[in-house]
DNA sequence: CGGATTTGTGGAACCGGTTCCCTACCCGGT
DNA sequence: ACCGGGTAGGGAACCGGTTCCACAAATCCG
């Protein structure tokens, strides 16, 4: 293995010369330069990024937190946040986050507090203050993507406004007896992802007067996936009396088992029941899903630009305002929606 | 900051001591051992891994190699291998390999092989010579989980045989017009997984005397995902005269596809049309697909584990004989496929 | 009881870069 | 002819650990 010494010595220079060089960094000639360069590429040296961070305190590295790689919306922002850091010349360190416990702990506690990243990024993750705390206190900045995070920047859709919409949607069509699945722990984190569409979906029912269906609280929980989806709507819809004619779910996913409920049961969709899902899954236009898009790949390459932002200049420095706009959502109506019947 | 120095001091030892009191190597008396810790622990001591890594030249850290990660089975095999490298103390950084091109060789020759990474773990990707050259010379053993990397260790199941079950099922129940959807790329590396699994198709199909329903060649191509399986499905379904009984997808995705084409154009599943799929895709019991279970997760965790043991002693000594085993496949039969219609 | 281990600790070199500081030259301006 | 600033490059300190070596004290063993 070269180092950067021998690569010196065969270019006939000093070290801090050929450092110079080869980072573009301080007064080289550009005839010293090329003979560097040309030794480097002959004796096949390769930096040790090791010893490059240990004295400059940058690691090129981005820790991404991630509830899960395999659902749908996860999976995508991992891809963009990937692409973006890959292209910015940075490497990823993935931090897959199980809900709670030991394993929890130990993410932060030894994994992320070791020096290995420069930043972090927190996607759909609800991160108590001493998580944040321990993070930024070894002077790296961390971003929330979806997910809370106090006192640290935040990127995010306005999920309580998409929320709103998507209701509004089932309300303008005329419905009135509308239930809404949740995903499961909406409870938990009080400005949670989850408590915030459950939110925005009360708000527009109240504002028009309606009171939703299902269990006392007008809120049933699904696990957030298409089984959890399937058997959240067997229940809902498996009793002929108290059927709603429309249903918003929390994400397509639920939507999709929602949608394979109703054809077990002989529930026509949309004619007997309309459903609205939330994510912009990329089978949402196959299975002709209405739902809220949003962009999560998007949302993972404008994560890494605003992280790659701090790491340019300032750091430490954070700027929170970043935090002000929310990002973008759109409403895209396909045949799972229709007029409520008469 | 803290470093090691000031912990030194302040529990009255030298570095040296703090360092072995530390990191449990060589002796050091009980009781130093404790007022050192305590020490570290009073001023929140936390390692530089990257001074470490410098001098020892492991960084506690494996690169997975993958092509996508939203891909049901690639996010599996991504989170198995993620818990395994945690518990055991290890990170993970990704690499998202996108299909080829410039993106591919920077992935090869900028990051990997720079030293930040201690192994590297490739999934589902045909590697060439030179790719796993690159990372092999600088040291660092390479395996190949499913995928090829030529001179490389590899795991996998056994794409050909559990291909051939897979047709053998569908021939055993009588069916004689069987299609195969072969996931797109089926011709590109000659040793591939889609090769494999073509070719197992072929073996029984000859075997048994039958010729494969489809284009010229008896196999259709069609994208790894549900669109895919679906736009290969209305294809391949929608002649009436020359429609098979049976399918063979290559892959659960593709299977859910046709099935969804099979519905759309009214095709009974399974009284007039079979479908067998590949992977044991989560969602495969609720769509009672009949299938070829593999276990990606625990493909993950133990692509883990043969790396961690090839870390633990040896090292540089990578026993090549531990491909020898196929990896764990099983047939699941569910309501997807019956008896040939008469 | 004396030599051979075993145990415990400190000093210093070292891993491989980056960067600070100092010297030297060249050039333009006065 | 002298001075100042821009350009080039060398020497050495330094980042923060680990490890080799030397040495001393304690323990063992016949």
């Amino acid at each position: 293995m070269p180092a950067i010494g021998d690569v010196a010595r065969l270019a006939g220079v000093s070290k801090s010369t050929a450092s110079r060089a080869l980072s573009g960094r301080g007064y080289v000639a550009e005839e010293t330069r090329l003979r560097v360069e040309e030794a480097a590429q002959r004796i096949g040296y390769i930096a040790s990024p090791d010893a490059a961070s240990l004295v400059t305190g940058r690691t090129k590295n981005v820790g991404v937190v991630i509830p899960f790689v395999n659902r749908w919306f996860f999976g995508e922002v991992l891809e963009g946040a990937e692409r973006a850091l890959l292209s910015a010349g940075y490497d990823l360190t993935l931090y897959n986050l199980a809900i709670g416990g030991p394993e929890r702990d130990r993410v932060f506690d030894f994994f992320l507090a070791r020096k290995r990243v420069d930043a972090v990024i927190a996607v759909g993750v609800d991160l108590d203050e001493r998580e944040v705390d321990t993070i930024t206190s070894r002077g790296k900045p961390i971003l929330a993507l979806g997910g809370t995070a106090p006192g640290a920047p935040r990127l995010a859709i306005d999920d309580r406004a998409a929320a709103g919409l998507a209701t509004q949607h089932l309300i303008q069509l005329g419905h009135t007896r509308i239930a809404h699945l949740a995903g499961a722990g909406a409870g938990s984190a009080a400005r949670s992802v989850q408590a915030m569409r459950t939110a925005g979906f009360q708000d527009r029912m109240s504002a028009a007067g309606l009171v939703p269906v299902g269990e006392p609280s007008g809120v049933i929980e699904a696990d957030m996936t298409l089984p959890g989806g399937y058997s959240a709507g067997l229940q809902l819809l498996g009793h002929p009396g108290a059927r709603p004619t429309a249903v918003f779910a929390a994400s397509d996913e639920i939507a999709f088992g929602v949608m394979r409920a109703a054809e077990r049961l002989g529930i026509a969709v949309p004619s007997a029941l309309s459903i609205i899902g939330f994510d912009g899954h990329e089978h949402a236009e196959l299975f002709g899903l209405t739902t809220i898009e949003q962009y999560p790949e998007e949302q993972g390459r404008l994560a890494v630009e605003t992280v790659m932002e701090w790491l340019g200049e300032g750091y430490g420095e954070v700027d929170l305002a970043t935090a002000g706009v929310p990002l973008a959502t759109r409403l895209v109506v396909r045949s799972s929606t229709t007029a409520a019947p008469r």
